[in-house]
RNA sequence: GCUCGGAUGGUGGAAUGGUAGACACGCAAGACUUAAAAUCUUGUGACCAUUGCGGUUGUGCGGGUUCAAGUCCCGCUCCGAGUACCA
């Protein structure tokens, strides 16, 4: 009777990867269950401890799920296309592909090996050909709408990856990958148009019911805001300059403007500037030039900028302005021309200050009054009243923006406008191990579609390659693969070379889970419209930024053509927390601190290892990893199955409190878990194992017990069915059905508070009314101390929670 | 700077506005043992009292609402994550 788990553990995820009990069936006639987990970058090394963690918490949630009679589907891939694998390849000088499947290999037999009932049968692997033929054919659809494009585009180009990264992979002006230094160069890029959906992606978040946190990330990133977009006239002139702002509320205190010295409105200013004053704009234009964006952001704070001379006037205001150009405006920014004002925004304040430029105050708020601005601290960003403002003066900040909105419409002299912080998002990669961008490049002509039907266009194979070192993929160099047949006129081509980021196999996978191996389609209109959308979506943090948005941009774009059945791919999404290594650091291979999941089962076996990681802390928190813990749930499983065991031998009649017991649980279990608190779920466990191990069960409340058991201690659950002469396999057991009325309990104790001070307790009936329990509580024996001779204030009843008194 | 989280015993953490510290680790004492490990029992926020009952205080800090606040409101401090010359 003694706990063994090496007994028995393998041996039950042998039957249980055989018997195939937890996978997804089509159209089966129960409610479905899309439980989706991040697939994983198969790396060289073993499955992170955060990925273990997570697999772990979910697995418990389908097997619970199924046990309810759901059909769930919780499927598992790969998410292989990337460079660590390529920079491994180019070391050892193997194919990728060789590499890859190696890991697969790896990373499936450890899932495996802690018995996570991922649905096999539906795998899959983004660098699969019969995978990637699908990735490539919604390029297509996208290149045929339009929203994929080639341009000649500044990108910041690794210099060590020899690579051009999309701006969200740049961190702290650093590639995130590699922590080199980036730089800005000019190369011809393959963009999707993802700011054509910023709208609908910030709507439709009100869809969905992902975590608050989640859709505030999404939103922020977008960016949304309201722009004005103003015109003002350049005096001696008719040219006309557009400025753009977010807070017209202020326009009274504008005193200059700002030009990108990029901006092409420059060459057109310049006819109006002097000769002396052109060279240096010339000189500032060619400075900013060579200065990278990230140099122009870094921490020299000092404002640089060029007086062109002329003046334009404020179109509201009826105020002459000075013209300045400088590199802190962006071209990509608003309209790539800034009003200033020095008063109510830091930045104009130090350049105004630099410049001898004029500050003017315009807005009051609650906490600072109509005082002169003379310092960079009382700059004033809020919002507030506008004073001094001619048609403005005496109404808010917002009010004002609406009124200045109306005034330039009437007037003809701007517009209101939405912008977005999101840009294009940078989809070619100058890189080997990543999907071909299925172009050919035709002299005659010209930028040709590769036909679906020949589809998927293969990686070749090869057994080494360099990336070049002239940013070109190393494709490149594999003439044989690159000369091609033109599609269209038959002629020769060229293939393109740049391939995809690994993001894009990752923004659909989901779809494919559903209909794998469909040849003809992406997949079965039918199934999707059975499985789709995915239920519940459990992931990090660092994905509910891009991954999240870019795989929704994917689906509406599928959804427009008639692909997909739903709007948006993910009902629900949650962050879970990172397991850091002992003493709250990461876990890293230079720390030497990494927890490998395989030597956790060794050592403890699964079921123990399984719930450990889940009672470590909440879902959401990071947790740390402590290795003295483990044994307390080790102790805890160990004891838990020689009770059930002796307990099924000395087995008899339950009593009623027996019987309440196993409901109580079974809804605490089951109840946690759905709300994925799996810490309090095993607590209850214990509790429950605390008090009644030596109570005597009936054998029908036992076979409850080991049920409600079952999703969090599955092998464990699995071993005593089978030893208690039940049929394979208690996972195909349906969760027991609670009799209401045993959790309701006839008398229950509550504490009795004098002056919110607990001073005693009293046994309280069901159907006891509240003037009987107040009757019984003035005259408890033990309280007379505190109420003798006291006047009786107040008498608070709060049923089934507790007494108040206020003498 | 901005946005979003968080702060509860020696430690990880529980707690629909209703007995703060469930559960676990650790620690201490005891039992078993030649001994140790394992296991079991008991105790364990702090302070005071201890012969027994007990009392006071306590969830980062300062206010407030309430019969009642870890939880709600206002103002801070510190820590973590993301993000930034975004006009």
């Amino acid at each position: 009777m003694e706990y063994n788990p090496k007994n028995f553990e393998q041996k039950w995820q042998e039957k249980w990867f055989s018997s195939l009990f937890y996978e997804g069936k089509d159209f089966e006639d129960k409610q479905k269950y899309y439980l989706l987990v991040e697939f994983p970058y198969p790396s060289g090394d073993s499955m992170h401890m955060g990925h273990t963690r997570n697999y772990c918490m979910m697995d418990s949630v389908a097997r619970l799920r199924r046990m309810m009679g759901q059909n769930v589907i919780f499927p598992m891939g790969w998410d292989a296309f990337g460079l660590p694998t390529e920079n491994y390849a180019i070391k050892v000088k193997r194919p990728p592909q060789e590499i890859t499947k190696e890991n697969i290999d790896t990373f499936r037999k450890q899932l495996k090996s802690l018995g996570l009932t991922f649905d096999w049968s539906r795998e899959i692997n983004t660098t699969d050909p019969e995978y990637y033929k699908w990735t490539q054919w919604i390029f297509l659809k996208l290149y045929e709408k339009g929203l994929a494009y080639k341009t000649e585009m500044p990108i910041n180009w690794c210099p060590k990856c020899k690579m051009g990264c999309a701006n969200e992979e740049v961190v702290d002006g650093k590639h995130e990958r590699c922590d080199t230094k980036v730089e800005r160069r000019n190369i011809s890029q393959w963009v999707l148009k993802i700011t054509e959906y910023a709208d609908r992606l910030d709507k439709d978040l009100d869809l969905t019911d992902y975590w608050d946190s989640v859709k505030v990330r999404q939103r922020n990133w977008i960016g949304k805001k309201t722009w004005y977009d103003i015109e003002y006239k350049i005096e001696g002139t008719d040219e006309k300059i557009k400025v753009s702002t977010t807070r017209p509320d202020t326009q009274f205190g504008a005193t200059f403007v700002v030009v990108a010295p990029e901006h092409p409105v420059v060459e057109k200013l310049k006819r109006y500037m002097n000769e002396k004053i052109i060279k240096e704009v010339e000189k500032y234009q060619e400075e900013s030039r060579n200065r990278s964006e990230l140099d122009r952001i870094s921490e020299n704070k000092e404002k640089t900028g060029v007086n062109t001379g002329l003046l334009c006037k404020n179109s509201i205001t009826g105020r002459s302005m000075p013209i300045y150009l400088a590199d802190f405006v962006l071209t990509t920014v608003g309209t790539g021309m800034v009003v200033g004002v020095p008063a109510h925004d830091m930045r104009d304040f130090e350049f105004a200050n630099k410049y001898n430029i004029p500050v003017i105050r315009v807005i009051e708020g609650p906490n600072s009054n109509r005082s002169e601005i003379n310092s960079l601290e009382n700059v004033y960003e809020e919002e507030g009243i506008v004073f001094n403002s001619g048609f403005l003066d005496g109404i808010s900040s917002e009010d004002a923006r609406v009124k200045v909105g109306e005034y330039l419409k009437e007037k003809g002299i701007g517009d209101v406008v939405e912008r977005y912080h999101l840009r294009d998002w940078i989809f070619s990669r100058q890189h080997y191990w990543g999907e071909p961008i299925p172009i050919v490049h035709c002299d005659k002509c010209g930028q040709v579609t590769v036909p679906e039907e020949q589809l998927p266009v293969e990686l070749p194979v090869v057994e080494s390659y360099e990336p070049t070192d002239t940013g070109e993929s190393p494709l490149a160099n594999i003439t044989q693969w690159v000369e091609t047949e033109c599609p269209k006129c038959g002629g020769k081509a060229k293939r393109e070379t740049d391939t995809m980021p690994n993001w894009a196999g990752s923004s659909w996978y989901f779809l494919r889970y559903i209909d794998p191996n469909n040849s003809d389609k992406l997949a079965d209109m039918d199934k999707l419209k059975y499985w789709m959308p995915v239920d519940h979506y459990e992931g990090g943090a660092e994905h509910v930024t891009l991954h999240l948005l870019y795989s929704r941009f994917w689906h509406k774009f599928l959804y427009d053509v008639g692909i997909v059945p739903t709007l948006e791919p993910y009902q629900k999404r949650t962050i879970h927390g990172f397991v850091l290594g002992e003493g709250g650091v990461k876990m890293s291979k230079s720390l030497g601190n990494v927890i490998n999941p395989d030597d956790l089962i060794e050592k403890y076996g699964v079921d123990v290892t399984r719930a450990y990681m889940m009672f470590m802390g909440p879902y959401e928190g990071d947790v740390t990893w402590n290795t003295e813990t483990i044994n307390g749930v080790k102790r805890f499983v160990s004891k838990y199955y020689e009770f059930i065991l002796s307990a099924w031998e000395r087995s008899g009649e339950s009593t009623e409190k027996e019987q309440k017991a196993i409901a109580k649980l079974a809804n605490r279990i089951k109840n946690n878990i759905l709300e994925f608190k799996f810490n309090t779920a095993i607590a209850a466990m214990m509790e429950f194992y605390n008090e009644f191990h030596t109570a005597i069960f009936s054998k029908d409340d036992l076979e409850r017990l080991v049920i409600i058991s079952a999703p969090i201690l599955p092998h464990l659950a699995e071993e005593i069915w089978s030893q208690t002469e039940h049929e394979y396999s208690i996972h195909m057991q349906d969760w027991p059905e609670i009799d209401e009325k045993l959790l309701q309990e006839d008398e229950i104790e509550i504490p009795v508070q004098i002056n919110g001070k607990v001073r005693g307790k009293i046994n309280v009936l069901n159907n006891q009314t509240e003037e009987e329990i107040k009757e019984k509580v003035l005259s408890d024996k033990a309280l007379e101390g505190y109420l003798k001779d006291q006047e009786l204030k107040k008498f608070i009843y709060v049923p089934n929670r507790i007494i108040n008194i206020v003498v």
